[in-house]
DNA sequence: GCATTTCTGTACTATACAGTACACTTTGGC
DNA sequence: GCCAAAGTGTACTGTATAGTACAGAAATGC
């Protein structure tokens, strides 16, 4: 599928590198459909017959760029973690904002839309972003959160669980509602506020503490 | 815009209804692009003229099943909350609960993964969709934990922030995994695993007993 | 520097589709 | 039943676009 040989010459690769870019910012802005590759080869300046040598034809083009895409925004997201400092609070809190510089970027924002948009017609492209961005993230903070629990410095009982729960927690509603374009983009005020939020509520929850019991019994102890 | 006259005689409201229920499969299945108004007329067995005459063309029509879809679909998200139980987990499970029975509707996906893809050429209506589900349903709760906190029940220091953390915990992965294509649809079980899971950490929170201050402490004791 | 491979430009094909026109049929109020 | 309004069917227009063909230019490797 994608570009089929390496690439084969050096006035070849810097083709297929202007051809990509061409395309990302094309798909991006226009969707699949609405991508024409007059459009794409207009921006990279090379030949139709190239374009269709290279990546057989608009749906190769776009897996292509989609893979290079993943491998250029949506991959860091699963590396977001770094120094853990001692304190949880410190290293949930910058793990959030790396985890969100990155995801609220207009690029991931585009990405994210014509992924999830073209999930019908390319649906193993939905599966690689995914696995290779947020799913990733979590396992790594997953990782932390087992690691903190053995330490005794919190106290997760489903780390995998726990980690994707403090992941949509710091995405808020600011994700979803700037994904359908509700409302003016948020600033890094609001984002900021919404990270250090979701660690307070991670962390110690909003039952009052005269009612809470020790933390194993609610964990298990909420039915039907 | 959408259906100019409310329904002129009896065969039109008919003809309407037909073109939209039409519509609407075929958008939903097809996205805006990729529909064609041959395959709507197919589906609803009217006529061309009719259509245009009625919804002015693609986009109109499009306007139009989008403002259906949400008062069908997306407006009851903003009332699944009732019967408030004394028990605050209680009521933060049957909330949830009913929150991803209908968020989780093949339908509902479809809707969103619609809306999400075409909000660069119809911004409008994804703000539409987005006020209508899932910001309505995070005021209903953010009600709620509102009085619950003036009851001395919970703990909540910003109820909107809450609530909206809440719901997104509650969608956990399964909804932006689902969205991907990645993976299995989840099972009602894995659902209410994810629901009940989110209760017990908004409620209870990850950190260590040991270490809990004072709620109010922490929640604004997070710097930098 | 020459042969070969790769890229380019242009032109062409086939097709699909939004939107329009218009003559004809059905419906529904009276 | 009549007749105005609404709906239908078909055919047509114009355009946009994916994909192909091919001859020529350029670069690459030796």
């Amino acid at each position: 599928m994608s570009s089929a040989a390496p690439a084969p010459t050096i006035r070849g690769r810097a083709r297929d590198a202007a051809i990509l870019e061409a395309a990302r910012a094309v798909f991006l802005e226009h969707g699949f459909e609405a991508a024409t590759l007059d459009l794409v080869i207009g921006r990279s300046g090379g030949s139709r017959a190239t374009l269709y040598q290279r990546f057989g034809g608009k749906a190769g083009l776009f897996a292509a760029i989609i893979r290079d895409l993943r491998d250029k925004i949506v991959a860091p997201l699963g590396t977001a973690a770094d120094g853990e400092r001692s304190n949880p609070a410190e290293v949930l809190v910058g793990f959030g904002r790396r985890f969100m510089s990155i995801l609220m970027t207009d690029e991931s924002l585009a990405l994210y839309r014509l992924v999830i948009g073209e999930t019908r017609h390319f649906p193993e492209l939905g599966r690689l972003v995914f696995e290779a961005g947020p799913a990733a993230a979590a396992e790594r903070l997953s990782d932390y959160l087992r690691r903190a629990t053995q330490q005794g410095r919190l106290a997760v009982a489903d780390p995998d669980l726990a980690a994707r729960q403090f992941l949509e927690m710091v995405k808020g509603d600011l994700h979803t509602r700037t994904l359908f374009g509700a409302g003016r983009r948020p600033s890094s005020r609001e984002i900021d506020d919404c990270v250090r939020g979701a660690v307070a509520t991670f962390l110690y929850g909003a039952a009052t503490r005269r009612r809470a019991r020790r933390r194993s019994a609610p964990r298990t102890g909420i039915r039907s």
